[in-house]
DNA sequence: ACGTTGTTCAACCAAATGGTTGACAACACT
DNA sequence: AGTGTTGTCAACCATTTGGTTGAACAACGT
């Protein structure tokens, strides 16, 4: 389908998906019991959480009759690797900016008026 | 359209779009830029960065004919403490688990065959 | 065997998504 | 003024998504 990265953050883009993780954060929770707070059929319900399966963010065994979700918590390293990634980088990358533009003010530079990404552009 | 978390979730499930996140991580882009090394059309990259925009994940400064386009590193920690939250509620909530499969085997309780969630549903 | 409970599968529908092409707006360069 | 560069807007198309209903399946209690 899709590299499993896209299929945890599209699984995340939706607000009942969210509140379903959020109450299984909690709780393991059969799919009835999901179902409860939210006003669309049981299918429904069902049909979001094969999306969280797929997303590797949750797990279904048996239990008698029932299929009890469990939450995968792991699969979060995935994106939060993702996210601090760059958000470093940038961080790092604003800092540097920073520094740049404290020296212009030292030196009272007449290209001042060049724009911070051509700075960054032209940068080490 | 929908909640801000939802956006950003949403931008960050395709892998084009993770992509210029990615290098925009690195420095400012133009458009045509962001778009050379992807084999679709400049107007579809347009629409990607259309998409980014509303989730607050970039923003579009004017600069003569270009449109810099700027990443905003900010909205990360939208994600980082949604996921966080749940991600340290679900870990807590194993270690208590643990604790109690560990007083279970102590004890050698006969109710070993009643699933974990179940202890944790009647827990605290 | 039979009904009940819990859950999924199948077919369908409306809206959103990611892509296309064509037109055009804004600026820069002669 | 005329041309090229950079980017967006509009209309369209195919696919995906989130929802529905109705039927089916699976595991129990009787």
């Amino acid at each position: 389908m899709a590299d499993q990265l896209s299929r945890v953050f599209a699984a995340l883009a939706d607000p009942t998906r969210r509140d379903m993780v959020a109450r299984l954060a909690e709780a393991d929770h059969t799919v009835n019991d999901l179902a409860a707070p939210y006003d669309v059929s049981l299918q429904a319900v069902s049909k979001h959480l094969k999306v969280l399966e797929d997303a590797g963010l949750v797990t279904r065994t048996r239990e008698a009759q029932r299929r009890p979700v469990h939450l995968e918590a792991e699969v979060f390293d995935l994106m939060t690797k993702w996210i601090e990634r760059y958000r470093r980088q940038a961080e790092e990358r604003y800092s540097r900016l920073d520094a740049v533009l404290a020296r212009m003010q030292d030196d009272d530079g007449d290209t001042a008026a060049t724009t911070a990404q051509q700075q960054e552009g032209t940068a080490s």
